[in-house]
DNA sequence: CTCCAAACCGAACGATCGTTAGGGTGAGTA
DNA sequence: TACTCACCCTAACGATCGTTCGGTTTGGAG
């Protein structure tokens, strides 16, 4: 991919990001890239393609980011692993992220359901990572999988309307993680 | 207000949350409405009105619900209540809600700053009820009323993306809450 | 010097956008 | 019967939308 190409792919994320795309018109991408909107055409092949583009950029670096999360360490360690990774990739890449979060729906026939499928695959990730923790005990016994992971995915999903670059991440990350684990009653286990 | 001036509204809430305010046009309304699109204009000064007005119900209704919160009760309660009239209003009110969190950008000029102001408050309001149950002693000394807070209103605001009007609203609620305060771990207070 | 390919221009396409204006309908009221 | 008022239609407005296309510029490879 030219460099010219990965460019446009950027400013529309951004543009996107900002206005929504359906209140992005091409010409507002072609004044980003200092050209005729004419121009843009000899790049892509049309403004669902840059949508496209950016859902598939967003889904690969966050499954990426949650492949790092090893193996051989506990649950509840995996998942926090796991909340870093997605509050890095959101504050690493907020353009592509809030795409990838707000701006979805907006793309046209299968490939919306291309995304639907590939979000429903990364929440499953998160879901088994929480029944593990149950499963191998270091999770309550009558947790609901489901239900926690659902309050963990709304915090990390809702993190492109707050999170900045630039603040320390991770430990908002743990932050996080330390209330999901251990409550806010303040009977959390001595560390 | 004449009821087919609030028909109109309730349409517009109904589409903005489906397509989108900028994918939503005025044909789509007079569609909706069985009326050709001129006609609207009896009705409404614009479409940023409809956009507008339905902020507004939105702003009222969590409100509203939260007002509804006693005082006299532990702070503890008053935040399984206030997961509760949050949830509630999402449920009862899905159009509405939906466009509330997600489309409210679109409001142009003094009102996007309004709608700011408006969420802001609410916000400020659920963060004093950590706060108070941290400084009676109900929640644990060291909690930082901001990040619990945002982790429970990360998912009050999410909720738009998967609560299903029919299901047991006040239920889930207070499993959230549950997860909330005494956590995953599973070193809950006897109940 | 020639040639190619990438990049861009400039003008135009048909479609659709939000909005306006003037006239018409039918039910209710005096 | 005369009048009002809410409601709707039809036609059109200028603007902007995403997209197409033939021609031009540019820099490097042969």
């Amino acid at each position: 991919m030219s460099a010219r190409r990965s460019e446009l792919t950027r400013q529309a994320a951004r543009l996107f990001a900002e206005k929504g795309y359906h209140g992005t018109s091409i010409g507002d991408l072609a004044g980003a890239m200092g050209v005729q909107k004419g121009s843009l055409y000899a790049h892509m092949a049309s403004k669902q393609d840059l949508l496209y583009e950016t859902m598939r950029e967003g889904a690969q670096a966050f499954h990426v980011a949650l492949d790092a999360v090893p193996d051989d360490v506990p649950a509840t360690e995996k998942i926090r692993l796991a909340l870093r990774a997605h509050l890095r990739v959101v504050a690493e890449q907020l353009d592509v992220a809030t795409v990838f979060v707000r701006e979805w729906r907006y793309l046209e026939g299968e490939r919306g359901e291309e995304f639907v499928a590939e979000r429903r695959r990364y929440e499953e990730r998160i879901r088994a990572l929480f029944r593990e923790g149950r499963e191998l005990g270091e999770l309550r016994t009558d947790l609901d999988e489901a239900i926690a992971a659902l309050l963990a995915l709304s915090a990390a999903n809702w993190a492109y309307t707050w999170l900045r670059p630039g603040r320390d991440t991770d430990e908002l990350a743990d932050r996080f993680h330390a209330l999901l684990v251990d409550g806010m009653r303040g009977y959390a286990t001595p560390s």
